[in-house]
DNA sequence: GGCTTAATGTGTATGCTGTGAACATAAGAT
DNA sequence: ATCTTATGTTCACAGCATACACATTAAGCC
């Protein structure tokens, strides 16, 4: 398992594929920093090269952070359909809500980074694309849940924003830590929650 | 309409009441700068005094952000008050979650410091005391629109939670500018969903 | 009035950050 | 072998939070 396909030795001037390091890396920075102490010197320190190095690959600090974005949406997308395919029945719905909650709870940072730190309007193409198939997933989710038959789509769209602003707000309390002051775990709470009002 | 009590000429070493001053040009300096380019040199310059003079009057900038964050909870709180004596029976409720989306539309940057900047586990104990009575708030409005009569505290609160993650949320993806994809304005988008779902 | 003392603002310095420009090195094509 | 292009390094700069020593002012006491 060599970090390139050229299996490059050791303590070469060249990295072989920086640009994949640097993501991966990344991720995990992000994870143990919040997304305040992210810093790309930090980054380039771990990763065993110089703080500008990343300007190779990266245009600035943001492009960076659209990548580790895409792979969010990515990652919340595979999640929602397998949550998806696993229930059964009149679960299935629930179940891709729940997975939306435990997602955010998984990756607070990178939940934070998709949804509030790049807003929509500076989505470049890339991300714009993931997110809004991320978006889909859930319609679709939603479409396949609809009691009766043919459901008009504007309906589907309009039950869609409100399943996701519930799960959304859910997600957000919990990892804002709003939701630990009792007893009760807050990831279980907000699933209750989310299970009473379903 | 003087700075200070005390009617200070100008051009003194002594500010008059430079903690006042900092919190105001603060609130005003936020709602213009998003949260990120929020600086304390650039409040300092506005106010017209060095950047330190602020330490003398907040241990740091955190200490700053907390009393920004409660006079946050108590104009919060005093919005959702004056929305539920202001409607009418059953729209009461509603008014009351209307209010609280109409907060965070109106004051982007200081809804996102008071829930996700300073986590409440890092709340002092002027901040505590704001946020806790914010959310009562919100529960004395659900438990007075109760259907029927003598609830029980323990449902109250929970039905006060999934109150709060709804309009949180709807909150929350507005100021995230993930609602502004169709004809409709947002703000509009999001009070309709509320609407459906209350 | 004249003195002391505490409150408050200033100056200077440190170590972090993102990022631009010039340069060095490596890899590939001819 | 030489030229070109991709990739990493060095140096530089401005802005940030913040610590420390100092200057200035206001307030209290005689």
């Amino acid at each position: 398992m060599s970090t390139s396909n050229k299996d490059p030795s050791p303590d070469r001037y060249h990295h072989g594929d920086l640009r994949r390091a640097l993501v991966d890396e990344a991720l995990v920075l992000l994870a143990e920093s919040g997304d305040g102490g992210f810093s790309l010197r930090e980054l380039a320190r771990r990763v065993g090269v110089t703080a500008n190095a990343s300007y190779r690959h990266f245009a600035n600090k943001d492009a960076l952070l659209q990548a580790l974005a895409s792979e969010g949406f990515r990652r919340l997308s595979a999640a929602q359909r397998e949550a998806e395919a696993r229930a059964e029945g009149d679960e299935k719905l629930l179940a891709v809500g729940r997975s939306y909650i435990r997602f955010a709870h998984a990756n607070p940072a990178l939940f934070r980074l998709m949804f509030s730190v790049i807003p929509p309007h500076r989505r470049e193409d890339e991300l714009r694309e993931a997110s809004r198939a991320a978006f889909e997933t859930l319609r679709q989710a939603v479409s396949r849940g609809w009691p009766g038959g043919e459901p008009d789509p504007d309906s589907v769209t309009r039950a869609a924003l409100r399943a996701w602003a519930l799960v959304h707000g859910l997600g957000q309390l919990l990892l804002d830590g709003q939701l630990d002051w009792l007893e009760e775990d807050p990831l279980g709470l907000a699933e209750a929650v989310l299970a009473d009002t379903v």
